[in-house]
DNA sequence: GCAAAAGTGTTGTTGGTACACCCATGA
DNA sequence: TCATGGGTGTACCAACAACACTTTTGC
């Protein structure tokens, strides 16, 4: 213990993203040896200057070109061997996207791919356990928090946000009781447009009401 | 970012008591400077091949003398100037402990006291907040977790479990409520000696069956 | 006029909370 | 016999779960 550490400390992201209805997670592929042609998380070298939540932020523009994103820490790894290659002691982060706006160019250099949430490849080290950890923190927090609008746009619909629900928590909801829900949280805003382009009906759009949030937090779904 | 990484990374010990009805801290007094006579938790780095979990456990060893406590890691603290003295990460970890096992001696001599929870004298750096962070973890854990218990000896009456949880959650509880929950757990055992030192009605000692409550885990309290 | 998704209320059940008196014992 | 803490049951209320039909519109 009285020798010099030497430790390395790095950063790993997960980072959520709903398309096609389906909570799906961004990987991206390993090109070297060794655990080669293996996904894994991104991750990065934390900084001499840098704080952890900085790192975190770096690592997730670097790959997305995003900026000002919804992140959490979940939990520091810290198995002596849980990277064969050296001693390295990793913080996890939980992430959320768009992928409508992210920069897709920069997602391809990385060679990086959404996977569905229950259809991911092999993983690399302990990465499956911290995605596990992470899906597990979500689904914790999911109805208690209102952390899932970061996987929707601005406006919303209400279908939208239960197949949203549904998906993270991966289980069916009532619609009824959904709804009765949303409209007992009077920080989500009806607005008066319609999204028609998923119905001949159309469905109303809403907006999540940040500063009247605030005044109440008692989010609840 | 390509030079070399200098980060040293340590742990940092939340220890909980439950002593004069009272939830309480450890906490270790600071004989140097910076920050002399301010109190600490008490913390150390980790070892080049030292598990993350392994070092916490040791630290609260060196302290305490006490060998499989249990411990919760909270999270991980690592804003680039959080330590003045240089570039330091820590994670931090709950135990909890009884003052009747453990080695005065050895707390003695790394000058250490027990703080009620709400009576907490300055602390050095962050350590304020890492506190209030693992406190609130305990309330939100406390009634869905069987965790309480390592702050009871193994025979325990309802009246002292039920002051343990009115010292951790800092609120009065209900008694025949209270007790009405316990009695749907069929995992506490009543035993038949009584604890006389209390009252002179005496209170039915319990013990907590981990075995049964592994088939359960229904916790709630 | 019909297919397809959006929207809407009621009822029963369950879990939580509030509340006051009797019991056993040692001094 | 009395003071002290231990032990017990019921009634109300709020939150949750289950459930089926009508509306709108483009084709």
């Amino acid at each position: 213990m009285e020798q010099k550490q030497q430790i390395k400390l790095a950063v790993d992201c997960i980072i959520f993203g709903f398309n096609n209805n389906r909570l799906e997670l961004l990987l991206v592929h390993r090109g070297f040896e060794p655990e080669k042609g293996k996904w894994s998380l991104i991750g990065g070298y934390v900084g001499n200057e840098e704080d952890l939540d900085d790192a975190a932020n770096r690592v997730l523009y670097n790959l997305s070109g995003l900026e000002n994103i919804y992140m959490e820490q979940v939990r520091t790894w810290g198995e002596a061997n849980r990277d064969p290659s050296g001693r390295v002691v990793s913080t996890t982060y939980s992430a959320m996207i768009l992928k409508s706006e992210y920069n897709a160019e920069l997602v391809n250099k990385y060679d990086a791919q959404w996977f569905p949430i229950d259809e991911l490849p092999e993983l690399i080290f302990d990465h499956r356990a911290m995605v596990d950890s992470a899906v597990r923190r979500l689904r914790r927090r999911v109805r208690n928090y209102p952390i899932a609008f970061n996987l929707l746009p601005e406006k919303f619909t209400l279908p939208q946000l239960q197949m949203l629900y549904e998906g993270i928590l991966s289980e069916p909801l009532d619609k009824r009781n959904f709804r009765r829900k949303v409209a007992q949280m009077n920080y989500f805003i009806k607005l008066e447009e319609k999204d028609m382009s998923e119905s001949r009906k159309g469905a109303y759009y809403y907006r999540f009401d940040e500063a009247l949030y605030a005044k109440e937090l008692n989010f609840n779904l």
